[in-house]
DNA sequence: CCTTACCTACCTTCCAGTAGGAAGGGCGTC
DNA sequence: GACGCCCTTCCTACTGGAAGGTAGGTAAGG
């Protein structure tokens, strides 16, 4: 049970590799074949379809986030530093290129052109970031750690939002640093100290 | 010379309404051939390749936006009006699906997939995009039209993320005014009134 | 003996790109 | 002003390869 899924793990993680570099259209089963050193037939066996493939991959994701964000919870407990930490766990992502972009980002931007299941799931993991940033954002807010301007739904899926666009603009520039920069003061803003 | 060249504008046009949804991969000759009504193979008459086609299509959308924004600094003076106006162009463009997404931002996500050639003319852009911003904030600064917390750079590249990333959660929820309810706590918080 | 995992071989469709020709407009020359 | 020439535009027809996916078989393990 322990390593018999190691295929099936190791065809998801290379297509979650490929996703980041080229998106949903950028990788192809024979791409995946290739890095897994399988035949692009016996994936099919794992995934009848390249729909199920992303579709179970987004799903994953989605899950490991969660119980991710659970952890985060157990171990970190102000508001603030919740928020610091999962900016800086992009920003060394981004940095040493393990995963230089966040899958459904990637795939949210492809959105009009994605199969229809797929693209349920990526809608599905934004509301469960919103959900979870509003969450961090309404305790922050009542304890104080928080200096919110806005509504805390309003102030969390602008958090998102800027997460999402520094990661774009790091990749644009070719800079990785680039992402630090702009989430430094964004952090800031939110610091009860102002610093 | 007026409309001997409607042709390759057209093709022009029509790929980058395809780019927006699918992005560079997303699209097709034959796509574009359905659109313009033109047989596959004149396209490569007017662009060889299909970098060819991406390249020039990119390097016009920034001169393109060069001019608007040129105007832009014509007809409004105040920094913090034309921020906002910048950020409600593309909310109506969202809004109306006229244009729902920039042709860069969804070209610098696929960044490293992307020909050579494009990726330079896709960086080109945003280091144009911040230059503006930055002036923008400068000036605001200045002339105690813009609040600013931290550098005139830095807010730049902050608020192009902000507008990017909200592009993106109002494109993956499928709602269009989530572009709206992020960006206006964002223009408020640059406001020299707070309001 | 059945299931799981993987294989070879193949199918259809689509892709970017090429070869070569037809139609027509502009233009200089006789 | 008619002829020949060339350039632009668009066409039909095609190529080689890559795409997602299928058919059917082999080997191993419970």
């Amino acid at each position: 049970m322990s390593n018999l899924s190691t295929t099936s793990d190791e065809i998801l993680a290379s297509a979650r590799t490929l996703i980041m570099n080229g998106g949903y259209n950028g990788f192809s089963y024979a791409d995946i074949a290739d890095v897994v050193k399988i035949r692009k037939a016996s994936i099919h066996h794992h995934f009848p379809t390249k729909t199920d493939l992303v579709r179970t991959l987004v799903s994953r994701y989605r899950e490991d986030a969660e119980a991710a964000v659970a952890a985060l919870g157990q171990n970190v407990q102000d508001p603030f530093e919740i928020l610091k930490v999962y900016a800086d766990h992009w920003a060394s992502c981004i940095e040493d290129a393990s995963r230089p972009f966040c899958v459904c980002a990637m795939l949210a931007s492809e959105m009009p052109a994605l199969p229809p299941e797929v693209a349920v799931e990526v809608k599905a993991f934004f509301r469960f970031l919103a959900t979870w940033l509003t969450s961090v954002m309404e305790r922050g807010c009542k304890e104080g750690s928080l200096r919110l301007s806005s509504e805390p739904k309003v102030e969390a899926e602008a958090f998102m939002a800027s997460v999402h666009g520094a990661m774009l603009s790091a990749r644009a520039y070719g800079m990785p640093d680039v992402f630090g920069v702009i989430l430094t003061p964004t952090l800031q803003r939110l610091s009860p100290t102002g610093a």
